[in-house]
DNA sequence: TAGATTGTTAATCGATTAACAATC
DNA sequence: TAGATTGTTAATCGATTAACAATC
């Protein structure tokens, strides 16, 4: 799969589909709990069962990262973890900044999975003179002026962006004013971004659209969230 | 396309593709937006633009909801609204329990916006007693034991699970007994649960995981998010 | 060896996009 | 009317799943 015949020349580096993508953080969670079971080899089947899903789809997953099993014995759960992590750069945690600390900034800084999931986050920013100066989960709160230089200096190359609708746009511009080039974007999505930078927005209300939208399709009580009674399995 | 003829038929309520039902909020600020701005009607067109989509996808994403407009005009934007918040189940805002108030159940009863998004956290609960009591963000917390007889009384069908990861399984498994239908999964999937009980997973690991992969990918600095100097473009 | 597992090619499935007639 | 827009059918695209030879 992988040809290392020609080091020297910039490979054009794989990009592999969303979808595989966003399955591997859960892959290294299965990986992490299999080493600690003792266990140092692992098969794609045992993956699969412990993700509900079926082993082609894991084998095909792993392969986008370059891994190369052995038939019979499958992969190292060491090595397949360093390929995971090293695909998804998580092999050191990036350190990165994050602007708007209300109530979400908040918990995302007091998140301490994410410095094992490739993001450190190393500077908090907030507008807000109250904050400026506060310690919140042990980062000093900055005044957003300070980021650019800051953000050079320490070759911050991410930023996590918590701040008010109103202001998603300006904050933005002042991160790739930083040098960022991947934003988490935690508000609406639309921001108007320079070519080379990356956005990857979470969109809660889509998750909880799927939710709401089944739960109203359900079988039982089709057309209301509040039932006339729960127990009424054959009304009359 | 809806045939009204047997109104008293439970008739089977269409489900819809996931991937449009994602884009359905997005479709409601864009419409919010242009009530605001004195419009009354609009245009696949316009919403396409102001989503970043195509005119068709736009329009067969409406029509999952059962919305039919009009050539030339396109769509009354006050119908249209109620059309896509009835079909989401976000008419009226349903009412939810959280459990689980840690810095992410926090940050979630502080987002007042999920009140317009059909969700309304009427209740908190948490096992930790120096919690119990407490006020956060306008709710009382309470004991988890507490959850079922509240819930039924109060005909809960939602629930949000913030709890750390090593309680998850029993948090829902105490949700279910409560009567609630559908859990809104803030921990990790994998969650057993009988049949009939929907689960949608909110998995951050799994967008920073496109993130960071997209970032290492990105020709400049390909296998490094520390570059050695931002502004070597061209190094010798 | 026999059998489990890998990697890969082909078939299926579902979502997106294109094409176009119908309509206001 | 002419033209913009809708709803729908057909074509394309991408991801998932099935099938199978290769391998340890």
């Amino acid at each position: 799969m992988q040809q290392p015949s020609e080091p020297s020349k910039p490979r054009p580096m794989p990009l592999g589909p969303t979808p595989s993508i966003r399955r591997l953080p859960r892959y290294l969670e299965v990986l992490e709990a299999e080493l600690a079971k003792g266990h140092t080899q692992i098969s794609c089947t045992t993956i699969a069962e412990a993700t509900g899903q079926i082993a082609v789809q894991v084998r095909k997953d792993l392969a986008i990262t370059g891994i190369v099993g052995r038939p019979r014995t499958g992969y190292q759960i060491a090595a397949l973890t360093d390929s995971i992590k090293s695909f998804l750069g998580w092999s050191d945690s990036c350190e990165a900044f994050l602007i708007g600390v209300g109530s979400l900034g908040r918990a995302i800084l007091g998140y301490s999975d994410f410095k094992q999931h490739g993001l450190d986050i190393v500077g908090a920013f907030d507008a807000d003179p109250s904050k400026i100066g506060s310690l919140v989960h042990g980062r000093q709160i900055l005044h957003p002026s300070k980021m650019p230089n800051l953000a050079r200096r320490m070759n911050i190359t991410i930023g996590v962006l918590c701040v008010p609708q109103k202001f998603a746009q300006d904050a933005a511009d002042l991160m790739v004013q930083s040098g960022i080039r991947a934003i988490w974007n935690f508000t609406r999505p639309g921001l108007k971004l320079p070519p080379g930078v990356i956005v990857e927005t979470v969109q809660l209300t889509a998750t909880l659209a799927v939710l709401t939208s089944r739960l109203k399709a359900m079988p039982k009580d089709p057309n209301t969230c509040i039932p006339a009674s729960i127990h009424s399995k054959n009304r009359p």
